[in-house]
DNA sequence: CCAACCTACAACCAACGGGTTGTAGGTTGT
DNA sequence: ACAACCTACAACCCGTTGGTTGTAGGTTGG
Protein backbone atom coordinates (compact mmCIF):
# COMPACT_ATOMS: atom_id res chain seq x y z
CA UNK A 1 0.00 0.00 0.00
CA UNK A 2 1.90 2.94 -1.24
CA UNK A 3 0.97 6.38 -0.20
CA UNK A 4 0.90 8.31 -3.10
CA UNK A 5 1.09 12.20 -3.41
CA UNK A 6 -3.30 11.81 -4.22
CA UNK A 7 -3.66 9.66 -0.91
CA UNK A 8 -1.72 11.97 0.62
CA UNK A 9 -3.96 14.77 -1.03
CA UNK A 10 -7.25 12.51 -0.04
CA UNK A 11 -6.03 12.68 3.66
CA UNK A 12 -5.23 15.97 3.39
CA UNK A 13 -8.81 17.83 2.47
CA UNK A 14 -10.71 15.17 4.21
CA UNK A 15 -9.25 16.25 7.24
CA UNK A 16 -9.85 19.58 6.54
CA UNK A 17 -13.47 19.14 5.88
CA UNK A 18 -14.98 18.45 9.02
CA UNK A 19 -15.34 21.70 11.41
CA UNK A 20 -14.62 20.18 14.79
CA UNK A 21 -11.16 19.26 13.42
CA UNK A 22 -10.72 22.50 11.94
CA UNK A 23 -11.06 23.55 14.80
CA UNK A 24 -9.05 21.16 16.67
CA UNK A 25 -6.42 21.86 14.19
CA UNK A 26 -6.84 25.71 15.21
CA UNK A 27 -5.98 24.89 18.90
CA UNK A 28 -3.14 22.67 17.90
CA UNK A 29 -1.80 25.51 15.80
CA UNK A 30 -1.76 28.01 18.96
CA UNK A 31 0.02 25.99 21.45
CA UNK A 32 0.11 22.03 22.56
CA UNK A 33 -2.82 20.45 24.26
CA UNK A 34 -3.55 17.12 25.53
CA UNK A 35 -6.22 14.89 23.56
CA UNK A 36 -8.16 15.55 27.55
CA UNK A 37 -7.79 18.71 27.14
CA UNK A 38 -8.99 19.08 23.36
CA UNK A 39 -12.03 16.62 24.40
CA UNK A 40 -13.35 19.04 26.96
CA UNK A 41 -13.98 22.24 24.31
CA UNK A 42 -16.38 19.85 22.35
CA UNK A 43 -19.93 18.78 23.35
CA UNK A 44 -18.91 15.20 22.39
CA UNK A 45 -17.64 12.08 23.71
CA UNK A 46 -13.63 11.39 24.63
CA UNK A 47 -13.63 9.00 21.85
CA UNK A 48 -14.84 10.80 19.54
CA UNK A 49 -12.21 14.02 19.98
CA UNK A 50 -9.85 11.26 20.00
CA UNK A 51 -10.82 9.91 16.30
CA UNK A 52 -10.81 13.22 15.06
CA UNK A 53 -7.54 13.69 16.72
CA UNK A 54 -6.48 10.94 14.99
CA UNK A 55 -8.16 11.60 11.18
CA UNK A 56 -5.83 15.06 11.92
CA UNK A 57 -2.56 12.49 12.77
CA UNK A 58 -2.91 10.36 9.86
CA UNK A 59 -3.06 13.61 7.61
CA UNK A 60 0.22 14.57 8.75
CA UNK A 61 -1.99 18.15 9.87
CA UNK A 62 -0.74 16.89 14.35
CA UNK A 63 1.56 15.13 15.54
CA UNK A 64 1.35 13.63 19.09
CA UNK A 65 4.30 13.03 21.49
CA UNK A 66 3.93 11.42 24.50
CA UNK A 67 4.43 12.89 28.05
CA UNK A 68 3.50 10.54 30.71
CA UNK A 69 -0.21 9.71 30.91
CA UNK A 70 -0.97 12.50 28.53
CA UNK A 71 -0.39 12.40 24.37
CA UNK A 72 0.37 16.15 23.75
CA UNK A 73 -0.89 17.19 20.61
CA UNK A 74 0.23 19.94 18.29
CA UNK A 75 0.20 21.13 14.87
CA UNK A 76 2.16 20.97 11.79
CA UNK A 77 2.50 24.20 9.97
CA UNK A 78 4.50 22.90 7.02
CA UNK A 79 2.01 19.99 6.08
CA UNK A 80 -0.73 23.06 6.25
CA UNK A 81 1.73 24.67 3.53
CA UNK A 82 1.81 21.67 1.49
CA UNK A 83 -2.09 22.05 1.29
CA UNK A 84 -1.49 25.01 0.15
CA UNK A 85 0.85 24.26 -2.48
CA UNK A 86 -2.18 21.91 -4.16
CA UNK A 87 -4.56 24.53 -4.28
CA UNK A 88 -1.72 26.84 -5.97
CA UNK A 89 -1.13 24.32 -7.85
CA UNK A 90 -4.80 24.02 -9.11
CA UNK A 91 -4.78 27.86 -9.84
CA UNK A 92 -1.65 27.42 -11.77
CA UNK A 93 -3.73 25.08 -13.54
CA UNK A 94 -6.40 27.91 -14.55
CA UNK A 95 -3.69 30.26 -15.71
CA UNK A 96 -3.44 27.91 -18.22
CA UNK A 97 0.03 26.48 -19.69
CA UNK A 98 0.42 23.33 -17.89
CA UNK A 99 1.18 21.87 -20.94
CA UNK A 100 2.76 18.78 -18.81
CA UNK A 101 -0.77 17.88 -17.57
CA UNK A 102 -2.64 18.01 -20.99
CA UNK A 103 0.35 15.97 -22.40
CA UNK A 104 -0.39 13.03 -19.70
CA UNK A 105 -3.98 13.22 -20.20
CA UNK A 106 -3.94 12.80 -23.38
CA UNK A 107 -1.31 10.01 -23.23
CA UNK A 108 -2.48 8.07 -20.59
CA UNK A 109 -5.08 5.94 -21.36
CA UNK A 110 -8.13 6.60 -19.05
CA UNK A 111 -9.97 4.09 -20.62
CA UNK A 112 -8.19 1.31 -18.11
CA UNK A 113 -7.73 3.33 -14.91
CA UNK A 114 -9.34 6.97 -14.02
CA UNK A 115 -6.38 7.31 -11.26
CA UNK A 116 -3.19 7.47 -11.20
CA UNK A 117 -2.15 11.05 -11.67
CA UNK A 118 1.04 11.76 -10.05
CA UNK A 119 1.37 14.27 -12.67
CA UNK A 120 0.13 17.37 -10.78
CA UNK A 121 2.89 17.00 -7.91
CA UNK A 122 5.87 17.30 -9.55
CA UNK A 123 6.89 20.91 -10.27
CA UNK A 124 8.68 20.36 -13.78
CA UNK A 125 7.76 23.19 -15.59
CA UNK A 126 8.24 22.15 -19.54
CA UNK A 127 5.85 24.71 -20.84
CA UNK A 128 5.85 23.46 -23.88
CA UNK A 129 2.06 24.35 -24.65
CA UNK A 130 0.87 23.28 -27.65
CA UNK A 131 -2.61 22.28 -27.42
CA UNK A 132 -3.85 20.35 -30.41
CA UNK A 133 -5.55 18.31 -28.53
CA UNK A 134 -7.29 15.26 -31.17
CA UNK A 135 -10.80 15.88 -28.84
CA UNK A 136 -10.62 19.06 -27.32
CA UNK A 137 -12.49 22.05 -29.00
CA UNK A 138 -12.36 23.78 -25.56
CA UNK A 139 -10.21 27.24 -25.19
CA UNK A 140 -8.26 27.00 -22.37
CA UNK A 141 -8.45 30.53 -21.08
CA UNK A 142 -6.21 32.80 -22.41
CA UNK A 143 -5.47 35.13 -19.06
CA UNK A 144 -4.19 38.04 -21.83
CA UNK A 145 -7.22 38.73 -22.55
CA UNK A 146 -9.35 39.11 -19.18
CA UNK B 1 -31.42 26.84 6.63
CA UNK B 2 -28.21 29.20 6.55
CA UNK B 3 -25.21 28.76 4.64
CA UNK B 4 -22.72 29.24 6.83
CA UNK B 5 -18.97 29.81 6.40
CA UNK B 6 -18.36 26.46 7.87
CA UNK B 7 -20.77 25.26 5.53
CA UNK B 8 -18.78 26.23 3.01
CA UNK B 9 -15.75 25.35 4.14
CA UNK B 10 -17.17 21.80 4.92
CA UNK B 11 -18.21 21.84 1.47
CA UNK B 12 -15.29 23.39 -0.07
CA UNK B 13 -12.83 21.04 1.78
CA UNK B 14 -15.03 17.72 1.15
CA UNK B 15 -15.14 18.50 -2.60
CA UNK B 16 -11.46 18.65 -3.10
CA UNK B 17 -10.83 15.22 -1.05
CA UNK B 18 -11.52 13.50 -3.70
CA UNK B 19 -9.13 12.72 -6.12
CA UNK B 20 -11.67 12.51 -9.28
CA UNK B 21 -12.92 15.25 -8.37
CA UNK B 22 -9.56 17.26 -8.54
CA UNK B 23 -9.35 16.21 -11.64
CA UNK B 24 -12.17 16.94 -13.02
CA UNK B 25 -11.54 20.76 -11.45
CA UNK B 26 -8.41 20.39 -12.89
CA UNK B 27 -9.83 19.99 -16.80
CA UNK B 28 -12.96 22.92 -15.54
CA UNK B 29 -10.21 24.97 -14.73
CA UNK B 30 -7.99 24.63 -17.80
CA UNK B 31 -11.57 25.37 -20.05
CA UNK B 32 -14.93 24.88 -20.54
CA UNK B 33 -15.88 20.94 -21.13
CA UNK B 34 -19.61 19.43 -21.26
CA UNK B 35 -20.67 16.92 -18.73
CA UNK B 36 -20.44 13.71 -21.02
CA UNK B 37 -17.06 15.10 -22.74
CA UNK B 38 -15.64 14.96 -18.61
CA UNK B 39 -17.39 11.46 -18.07
CA UNK B 40 -14.98 10.45 -21.46
CA UNK B 41 -11.85 10.90 -18.94
CA UNK B 42 -12.72 8.46 -16.69
CA UNK B 43 -13.61 4.82 -16.18
CA UNK B 44 -16.76 5.19 -14.30
CA UNK B 45 -20.14 5.69 -15.32
CA UNK B 46 -22.00 9.04 -16.98
CA UNK B 47 -23.81 9.33 -13.53
CA UNK B 48 -21.02 8.81 -11.38
CA UNK B 49 -19.20 11.95 -13.14
CA UNK B 50 -22.18 13.62 -12.89
CA UNK B 51 -22.48 12.88 -9.03
CA UNK B 52 -19.00 14.47 -8.83
CA UNK B 53 -19.31 17.36 -10.75
CA UNK B 54 -22.62 18.13 -8.80
CA UNK B 55 -20.59 18.23 -5.90
CA UNK B 56 -18.05 20.64 -7.47
CA UNK B 57 -20.65 22.34 -7.96
CA UNK B 58 -22.33 22.90 -4.44
CA UNK B 59 -18.88 23.81 -3.31
CA UNK B 60 -19.37 26.80 -5.90
CA UNK B 61 -15.65 25.36 -7.49
CA UNK B 62 -17.37 24.92 -10.85
CA UNK B 63 -20.16 26.44 -12.48
CA UNK B 64 -23.00 24.76 -15.18
CA UNK B 65 -24.10 26.93 -17.89
CA UNK B 66 -26.65 25.40 -20.70
CA UNK B 67 -26.20 25.49 -24.35
CA UNK B 68 -28.46 23.46 -26.12
CA UNK B 69 -28.65 19.88 -24.94
CA UNK B 70 -24.91 20.46 -23.38
CA UNK B 71 -24.09 21.81 -19.75
CA UNK B 72 -20.80 23.20 -20.43
CA UNK B 73 -18.91 23.46 -16.45
CA UNK B 74 -16.35 25.53 -15.77
CA UNK B 75 -13.95 26.13 -12.97
CA UNK B 76 -14.16 29.26 -10.55
CA UNK B 77 -11.03 30.18 -9.76
CA UNK B 78 -11.88 32.38 -6.96
CA UNK B 79 -13.90 29.96 -4.85
CA UNK B 80 -10.57 27.97 -5.08
CA UNK B 81 -8.50 30.87 -3.36
CA UNK B 82 -11.21 31.05 -0.83
CA UNK B 83 -9.91 27.76 0.01
CA UNK B 84 -6.71 29.03 0.02
CA UNK B 85 -7.45 31.56 1.80
CA UNK B 86 -9.35 29.77 4.79
CA UNK B 87 -5.95 27.82 4.67
CA UNK B 88 -3.78 31.19 5.32
CA UNK B 89 -5.91 31.68 7.99
CA UNK B 90 -5.18 28.47 9.86
CA UNK B 91 -1.35 29.41 9.65
CA UNK B 92 -2.41 32.78 10.82
CA UNK B 93 -3.60 31.44 13.49
CA UNK B 94 0.18 29.06 14.08
CA UNK B 95 1.79 32.80 13.61
CA UNK B 96 -0.15 33.36 16.80
CA UNK B 97 -1.66 37.07 15.14
CA UNK B 98 -5.28 36.82 14.90
CA UNK B 99 -5.25 39.09 11.60
CA UNK B 100 -8.34 37.13 10.07
CA UNK B 101 -10.22 40.31 9.73
CA UNK B 102 -7.58 41.77 8.76
CA UNK B 103 -7.44 39.22 5.98
CA UNK B 104 -11.41 39.46 5.49
CA UNK B 105 -10.74 43.24 4.77
CA UNK B 106 -8.23 42.77 2.62
CA UNK B 107 -9.11 39.99 0.95
CA UNK B 108 -13.14 40.09 -0.34
CA UNK B 109 -13.65 36.62 -0.04
CA UNK B 110 -17.15 35.23 -0.05
CA UNK B 111 -18.06 39.05 -1.51
CA UNK B 112 -21.98 37.91 -2.34
CA UNK B 113 -22.68 36.37 1.19
CA UNK B 114 -22.92 37.40 4.48
CA UNK B 115 -19.62 37.48 6.45
CA UNK B 116 -19.17 38.93 9.24
CA UNK B 117 -16.40 40.02 11.42
CA UNK B 118 -18.22 38.11 14.15
CA UNK B 119 -17.76 34.70 12.73
CA UNK B 120 -18.82 32.60 15.42
CA UNK B 121 -16.90 29.30 15.58
CA UNK B 122 -19.28 25.99 16.20
CA UNK B 123 -19.69 23.89 18.56
CA UNK B 124 -19.78 25.91 21.98
CA UNK B 125 -16.55 27.93 22.40
CA UNK B 126 -15.06 30.22 20.52
CA UNK B 127 -11.76 29.81 19.89
CA UNK B 128 -10.24 31.87 22.56
CA UNK B 129 -9.33 28.67 24.99
CA UNK B 130 -5.48 29.60 25.24
CA UNK B 131 -6.17 32.24 27.75
CA UNK B 132 -7.67 29.84 30.44
CA UNK B 133 -5.50 26.61 29.99
CA UNK B 134 -4.33 26.28 33.29
CA UNK B 135 -0.76 25.46 32.76
CA UNK B 136 0.35 25.39 28.80
CA UNK B 137 1.54 28.66 29.26
CA UNK B 138 3.55 27.55 25.81
CA UNK B 139 3.59 30.49 23.35
CA UNK B 140 2.74 29.73 20.27
CA UNK B 141 6.31 30.09 17.80
CA UNK B 142 7.59 33.70 17.53
CA UNK B 143 8.09 33.90 13.48
CA UNK B 144 10.29 36.49 13.85
CA UNK B 145 12.63 33.87 15.91
CA UNK B 146 12.99 31.61 12.78
C1' DC C 1 -2.02 0.52 47.55
C1' DC C 2 -5.76 2.72 45.67
C1' DA C 3 -8.36 6.04 43.33
C1' DA C 4 -8.44 9.22 39.80
C1' DC C 5 -6.80 10.20 35.32
C1' DC C 6 -5.44 9.77 30.55
C1' DT C 7 -5.18 7.11 26.65
C1' DA C 8 -5.97 3.34 23.29
C1' DC C 9 -8.93 0.40 21.03
C1' DA C 10 -12.85 -2.65 19.92
C1' DA C 11 -17.69 -3.15 18.86
C1' DC C 12 -21.66 -1.25 17.46
C1' DC C 13 -24.98 1.95 15.02
C1' DA C 14 -27.07 5.43 11.84
C1' DA C 15 -25.92 8.27 8.19
C1' DC C 16 -23.36 9.51 4.41
C1' DG C 17 -20.54 8.88 0.05
C1' DG C 18 -19.07 6.79 -4.11
C1' DG C 19 -20.55 3.95 -7.28
C1' DT C 20 -24.05 1.49 -10.17
C1' DT C 21 -28.41 0.87 -13.24
C1' DG C 22 -32.63 2.51 -14.95
C1' DT C 23 -35.93 5.84 -16.57
C1' DA C 24 -37.43 10.08 -18.51
C1' DG C 25 -37.14 14.40 -20.97
C1' DG C 26 -34.93 17.96 -23.81
C1' DT C 27 -31.82 18.86 -28.14
C1' DT C 28 -29.64 17.89 -32.53
C1' DG C 29 -28.68 16.16 -37.06
C1' DT C 30 -30.28 13.70 -41.00
C1' DA D 1 -40.04 12.17 -37.78
C1' DC D 2 -36.73 9.61 -35.67
C1' DA D 3 -32.55 8.05 -33.93
C1' DA D 4 -28.74 9.50 -31.43
C1' DC D 5 -27.22 12.38 -27.82
C1' DC D 6 -26.92 14.85 -23.49
C1' DT D 7 -28.60 15.62 -19.08
C1' DA D 8 -31.17 15.04 -14.71
C1' DC D 9 -32.65 12.23 -11.16
C1' DA D 10 -34.34 8.27 -8.52
C1' DA D 11 -33.37 3.88 -6.46
C1' DC D 12 -30.29 0.83 -4.92
C1' DC D 13 -25.71 -1.49 -3.03
C1' DC D 14 -22.14 -1.38 0.09
C1' DG D 15 -18.00 0.46 2.24
C1' DT D 16 -16.70 4.46 5.10
C1' DT D 17 -17.40 7.91 8.66
C1' DG D 18 -18.87 10.23 12.69
C1' DG D 19 -20.58 9.23 16.68
C1' DT D 20 -21.51 6.24 20.81
C1' DT D 21 -20.42 2.89 24.84
C1' DG D 22 -17.45 -0.28 27.01
C1' DT D 23 -13.17 -2.35 28.42
C1' DA D 24 -8.39 -2.45 29.51
C1' DG D 25 -3.82 -0.67 30.57
C1' DG D 26 -0.32 2.83 31.85
C1' DT D 27 0.56 7.23 35.13
C1' DT D 28 0.07 10.16 38.84
C1' DG D 29 -0.89 11.75 43.49
C1' DG D 30 -2.33 10.96 48.22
Amino acid sequence: MIETDEDRADALFHALADRTRRDILRLVLAGEHSVSALAKHYDMSFAGVQKHVAVLERAGLLTKRRQGREALASGDVQVLRSANTLLSELENVWRGRIARIDALLDQTMWSDQAMQPDQTMQPDQTMQSDHNRPHDHNRPPDPTKE
